[in-house]
RNA sequence: GGUCGAGUAGCUCAGUUGGCAGAGCACACGCCUGAAAAGCGUGGGGUCCGGGGAUCGACGCCCCGCUCGACCA
């Protein structure tokens, strides 16, 4: 009923891994299996050669989850993401089926495995709050938040406007601490969701983060960049990696080969951020890949996938 | 062949009337609860092209070379 006797596998890591056919080789292996991303810039449609979405052949074949979910000219955030997830859990029970989550987004991926709490919004709040930090400084409203919630301004470094803005408009819209919603990002509980990475030497996974980078320019990514332009992305949408520097290319700012080289550096940066968050989380169970991700960590996936039922709960 | 300019961190470049060598980016490490492919923080790095000279002291000044660039022949 919570959903985690029919999730009980994740397979995370950084882009690039081969999560996604690593998890496509073992849906088709296991009878029932349905595939949830875990991607925070898949759920935009028309963002398809840059998020590396599943191929049609690939979604005809396993049914694929919490992809193409809103129109990229629209906001998207986590807490959007954690009901999607919801539904799709409920769809896939209905169908009793299993799923498998391929995930790579972080905050998304705990948002839903923890079924973490997530405060609410307080718009008006938050831009006042915007405001304040325009023209007194982040450093001035964190001695704020040390008063409200000492915790979470702990938490968090006092040039942080994101964070300080975020946790004074939860303070003051609720009237709780922020820091009061859940044990925080640092608790890692005991969870039923057995959580595979892939894991590569970190040179090797740069080579084929250029390879892959060069690969999507030669799939037309400029030109699917240049029709969304037209369009109009969102603010979430347009900070996908690949489309925030083709833009910035398109608008004149720099050269083609400049942006590619941008989207490649940036790419590699994101990767080790991946590696690191996945990297703290104790539960993780880690396959050290080396050149066939398929191969090497399918198996254990599949393992995992068809292991016999433990929890007595269910 | 001649003239001028350049040579400083992995890269692009600041710099000092001669007094402990800097920035941005990259890289490493850390943080993260409604923007997370975002955002924030910390850190390691140097034969200042090579050699000689003058000076208490040279990355800087003088001399001799080397490399690169531009221009003139």
């Amino acid at each position: 009923m919570s959903g985690h006797d029919i999730v009980r596998v994740a397979v995370v890591g950084p882009t690039a891994s081969g999560k996604s056919s690593v998890a496509m080789a073992a849906a088709l292996q296991v009878a029932g299996t349905e595939l949830v991303s875990v991607d925070s810039m898949q759920v935009y449609r028309s963002m398809d050669i840059g998020t590396a979405k599943p191929s049609a052949s690939d979604r005809a074949a396993v049914r694929h989850h919490l992809i193409d979910l809103v129109d990229p000219d629209v906001d998207f955030a986590v807490a959007e993401f954690q009901r999607a997830y919801r539904d799709a859990v409920a769809d896939i029970a209905a169908r009793n089926g299993r799923a498998l989550l391929v995930g790579g987004t972080g905050l998304y991926h705990r948002a839903v495995i923890d079924d973490l709490e997530l405060p609410g919004e307080w718009p008006d709040i938050r831009s006042r709050l915007l405001d304040e930090v325009a023209d007194r400084g982040a450093p001035a409203l964190h001695a704020r938040l040390v008063e409200l919630d000492p915790v979470a301004a702990s938490r968090m470094e006092p040039t942080n406007e994101r964070r300080v803005v975020r946790a004074l408009e939860v303070c003051e819209g609720s009237g709780r601490p922020f820091s009061s919603f859940g044990p925080g990002l640092d608790a890692y509980p005991v969870s039923p969701i057995v959580q595979i990475g892939l894991r590569w030497d970190r040179s090797v996974l740069a080579e084929r983060i250029e390879i892959r980078v060069h690969h999507m320019m030669d799939e037309g990514l400029l030109g699917e960049v240049e029709a969304l332009a037209r369009r109009g992305l969102s603010r979430t949408a347009r900070q996908a990696l690949g489309y925030k520097e083709l833009l910035a290319h398109l608008d004149g700012e720099c050269s083609l080969d400049e942006a590619v080289e941008q989207v490649v550096v940036r790419t590699r940066q994101f990767a080790v951020r991946q590696l690191r968050w996945f990297g703290r989380d104790p539960r993780v169970q880690w396959i050290d890949v080396a050149d066939d991700p398929v191969g090497e960590a399918s198996p254990a996936v599949v393992a995992a996938l068809s292991a016999p039922r433990s929890d007595a709960s269910a």
